[in-house]
DNA sequence: GTGGTGACTGACACATCAGTCTAGTGGTCG
DNA sequence: CGACCACTAGACTGATGTGTCAGTCACCAC
């Protein structure tokens, strides 16, 4: 018999199972993020990762699994990209660097916002949870820093939770947006408008 | 041959089209809803209709125009609830009448968020450009309003668009959130917080 | 009656795809 | 050298679920 794979095809070398994962999970988010969930499949990753079926089992124990390492990595890039803020420094320009990196890592990959925002959810109720858990943290994360300003009077009264919802929104949706319709986003742009909305509203008092 | 149905199984009494198509159109919406578009399966549809199966492609091509029908549906309702303002009148009141009466047509029906904002985008490109048109029909609409209170010196001054997405984010954000977490809105709650961030900011400046 | 019309039926053909498994390959290391 | 092990190709299974079609039934006009 020949030998069993394609006289073109090289092997594969063996690998440090960590580098092997990684890779893996590069090529799963290449494709995940061009196609979604749904419409990747575990060929296409493998043809990606140049690699055996077998093999991706070997990493990973399904596909489900795959997205959920791949999206807890996504996760995990764009948490950190927020630093805690040092409340003896210069607050605003600290709040201002935050948004910044913010935006720079969500739109870092043209199609991170594909996975996290429109492919994320409904895929299986485990999977719904995972999602529940990083916009907690996320929103719990921003409460926190608004109750700290609102302690030292620089952020208005209200309900912090829902004041972090809707600065998250103001964040979420420039980023959803440009995604939808294929534009990059001008992140110096958006950061100057929202400082502006954060500080004197949107609506001028009436003259 | 028997009957052709099971000996219990009665059969649908025939329709006015219109009729069948607007039974199946609820039964669709309510398993979406609740499913989400990957979920849901047409034998879940046509069960809720008590209908058989080759009924459903009689009125809908396919699963996707289904869907697609039942979402421009909620589109319309969501849409129709924003009523175009007089600027003859008391400007900040029909802004507020109008927030209201888009959070309660976000909320009316508890899983139409999941339809809306998690289920929606990326199922396949005819369905995203169908939510494109959506949102930018939304934001245009948002934008122009705020391009008219620039106008009128009532409006911060920047790009409408952007400030029309952050504003949308503000709206969108919390509705998302409350349906994620199983919560009930409490629209006033938000509409006057809404109101106050939109006056004034978030943060009050230093002092 | 009887025949035409059109809504309705449901078994099934068919495609897709996740995940399993086998037989075979070749680099590495004791 | 021989054992080992990560790897390969890719056939296979089983589940799922969309869309089809030949046929059934109710109603109405004549």
């Amino acid at each position: 018999m020949a030998t069993g794979y394609g006289d073109f095809m090289s092997r594969a070398i063996p690998m440090a199972p960590d580098d092997r994962r990684a890779q893996l999970l590069v090529a799963a988010r290449t494709v995940f993020a061009s196609l979604g969930y749904h419409r990747a499949n575990v060929s296409a990753i493998i043809d990606e990762a140049g690699v055996a079926r077998g093999t991706f089992y070997n990493y990973f124990e399904s596909k489900r699994v795959c997205f959920q390492a791949v999206l807890s990595e996504m996760m995990d890039s764009v948490a950190s990209a927020v630093l805690p803020i040092d409340v003896a420094g210069d607050i605003p320009k600290q709040v201002e660097l935050n948004l910044e990196r913010l935006f720079a890592a969500l739109t870092e990959d043209d199609e991170l916002p594909r996975v996290l925002f429109a492919e994320a959810a409904g895929i299986d109720e485990e999977g719904d949870e995972g999602l529940r858990g990083f916009y907690r943290a996320a929103t719990n994360r921003l409460a926190r820093a608004i109750e700290t300003g609102q302690a030292l009077g620089v952020v208005c009264a209200g309900d912090p939770l829902m004041l972090a919802r809707l600065l998250l929104g103001m964040i979420r949706e420039p980023v959803f947006q440009a995604w939808l319709y294929g534009e990059t986003l001008n992140v110096s742009q958006v950061v100057q408008l929202l400082k502006g909305v954060l500080r004197d509203g949107l609506i001028t008092p009436d003259a």
